[in-house]
This record gives C-alpha cells, structure tokens and sequence, in this order.
DNA sequence: TCTAAAACGGAACGAGGCATTCCGTTCCGG
DNA sequence: CCGGAACGGAATGCCTCGTTCCGTTTTAGA
C-alpha cells in the first residue's frame, strides 16, 4: 500500500495529533488551525469528521480511554501508593486532563461518553480507595480531592509546553507531600466534595 | 445629594461589581453582559469608560492593589507561617488572582500595572523569603512556585460560587501541608520556577 | 414653572471570526 | 487513458460583540 492512499492513513493520525496539539493549547480554536499545524487542508478534515464537534468528540474519548487505560494499569502494581502516584504522575505529563475535563462543555457528549467517565471514574476510585485502607494516604481525603487535584495541576502552564510539563510534575510533588499520611496535622476544611458536585462538566443540558 | 446624582455615583460601584463577576466566571464575557448583571443600560457603560479595555484594565488594577495590601498587611504578622498561609488563604478566598492573572492578555497592560505588579511581586518574595529563613517553609520552595499555588488554587471551580470558595479553601490546605518542613522528604523536581517564566502575561508584545 | 444638560436605555450598525460548503486540481488504480 | 478518491483553499453565510447614536427621563438652577 502506497500512494494515495497511504497519506490518506498518515493523514489520519496526523490530523489527530495536530488536533490534540492545537485544542490542548487552546480549547476553542478555529478548526482552521488544526488544518495548518497538520499541514492539510480543511476538506482533508470534513472527509474524516462530519464537523467540529465530531473531532472534538472524538479527542475527548480517546483521552477518556487513555485515562481508563492508565488507571487500569495503575491498578497493577502491587503497592497501593506507588500505583495511585504514579498514575497521576502519568495524567499530569500526558496532559490528559486537559482532553478531558477542558474539552468537556465544548460539545454535547454522547451517552457512551458519560458512561467511559463513569466507569473511568470507578477505576480511580478503587485506586484512591486501596491507597486509604492501606494506610498510605491522609484518611481525611476523598475521591473529590484527586479529581481537583488532576485539575489544578492542568492549571498550571507556561508559554513553553516542555517547561510546563516540569513545572507540573513539581506542583504535583508538592500536592503529594500535602496527600501523605505520615504526619500529625488538622483535619482538612469544609465538606469534602461528592462526585455529583465535580461531575456538572458532563450533564447533557 | 440625591436623585440622578445618587443613582449615579451608586451605579459607579454596581458596575464594577457587576463587571467583577461576570469576567471572574468568563473572562472575555461580552460588555453587554456586565451591562445586564448591573441591571443598566450599555451606555451607562461607555459614560465612564472609554471601552473594554479601560474597564478591564481598571479591574485588573484594583485587583492587583488589593493583593498588594494584602501581601503588606501579611508582613505586618509577626509570625512568618502564619503571615504566609493567611495572605494566601485570603488571596484565594477573595478570587484576586483571577482577576490579575486571568484578565491580563485579555488587554495591553499598562506600564504603570507592569509596576504594581512588580512592586506586589516583591513584597511576596519578602513574605516567602522570611519564612524560608525562619525554617518553616521547606527549604527547596521558591517564589513561583508560591505563584503557581495560586494558580492552581483559581483553577478549582464548580458552578456555584460559595461552594467554589470552600473547595479551594480545601484544595489550598492540602497544599500547604505539602510545604511545611517539618519532615524529611525528597527534594521536589525540576529547576525552580523562575519570576522571568511565570511573568508572560505581562509582556507586552 | 421652564429649560438646558447630565444620565440613561437600548436599538442599530459594522467589523471580524469562524464553521461549513463548493469547486477546480491532482494523482492513483485498473 | 479514465473514473473517482482525496485534497487544497477560496467563497459563503451566519453570528457574536464592541461601539455609536438617538430619543427619553430627570433634575438643578433661573
């Protein structure tokens, strides 16, 4: 296979990987944009999705299913601890918040999207919830607290996007040190938040 | 004094509250908007300010004050730590650092705003400073990296407001448990945030 | 009481951005 | 040599939003 239709398969992913890049920088571009960075034109993109929201649709799942596929795998390793830092450690590098929860209001998700979250959901609330029993983690944290944690680490960004990967992995050791279990401190404040109240970005309206 | 003056001088502060709270929830929020939530009409607007961006700038800057007095009242606290952890409690409680960070590249900053900030950069590196000389604050912090925490903090966000406080409120707990010294521990990742890095915003360019 | 002007409300205008479509072109496969 | 798949990118049409403009209301002062 060559030819046509062989840059029509590059093409493919190309597309794709100039999407993330793009929508990762800037959640509302113009699809245009995407268009350049891939260097393609704009049909090459509406022959493949039948408009902006399918594109974005589509980005967001895939990052939907890498994240389920990093809990998973998270779910592994044997120490509860390693397993729960490392995977945010791998959300937070991978930028795969940012597919996600920031993608998520853009568009109208589907049904099955809400239903990868949900089960997404469930993998890391096993992972939080092994960590707790284990001892490792302060008692006083809830599933709520990581989700906001993933989400403040995607706050953090510069210019540059390798810089911002160091710096997050620097804010994410400081929230870690902040989520060990090894020492006498006060309770955290306020009601700890429920699952309901960190889900609104996924009501279909 | 009363009647149109009244109403006047009161409209004067109603939209500059108004304006205060739709551009904390989106930042390039239409002008009429504001003019909505004011409950007056879009000239009301454009008597005292000669357009967007004056108002956004006039935003930004009482924002920017304010977390200058704030950081000056802090160095009044005898106590470093408690100096500290309660400037950024009320920066974060008060929402200043949205309407700094987030309204700055949303319009052409002001030599004069690029001053101020300067000037409130330096009264944190003097509150960090001296809790780090005084032991409390674990010794491999830096300046950006307290700016970075703010950051991070603005980014918890659910739909109601009240509830978005006590969140962060939580969320910034969290994170000072992970700077305080009092326990060994690896040394966090990374070169240290500098202030040249996380000034971008206020480049002009 | 009367009037000039300050304040205002909000419709109308115009520019710009952007998703989508359309058409002419290129290049393979048979 | 030909049909069509794949493509590039200009053209289209919609919609948002900043700004202006005009008619109306209110009041201070003569």
């Amino acid at each position: 296979m060559s030819g046509r239709k062989q840059q029509a398969a590059r093409n493919d992913t190309v597309i794709l990987d100039a999407a993330r890049e793009v929508f990762l920088g800037d959640p509302k571009a113009p699809i245009a944009a995407v268009a350049e960075r891939a260097g393609v034109g704009i049909s090459a993109l509406y022959r493949r999705y039948s408009g902006k929201e399918e594109l974005l649709r589509r980005l967001c799942h895939d990052g939907l299913l890498l994240f389920m596929a990093q809990a998973q795998a998270a779910l592994a390793e044997p120490d509860p601890w390693r397993g729960l830092t490392g995977f945010l450690r791998e959300i937070v590098d991978a930028d795969v918040h940012s597919l996600t929860v920031h993608l998520a209001g853009t568009f109208t998700p589907t049904p099955e999207m809400g239903a990868t979250a949900r089960r997404a959901g469930e993998l890391v609330a096993r992972l939080v919830q092994r960590t707790l029993d284990d001892g490792s983690l302060r008692p006083d944290v809830v599933l709520g607290d990581v989700t906001l944690l993933l989400e403040s680490c995607a706050a953090v960004r510069v210019p540059d996007p390798a810089r911002t990967r160091q710096l997050r992995a620097r804010h994410l050791a400081l929230l870690l040190d902040g989520l060990t279990a090894d020492r006498d401190r006060a309770d955290l404040p306020g009601p700890a938040p429920t699952a309901a109240e960190l889900n609104w970005r996924w009501r279909t309206p």
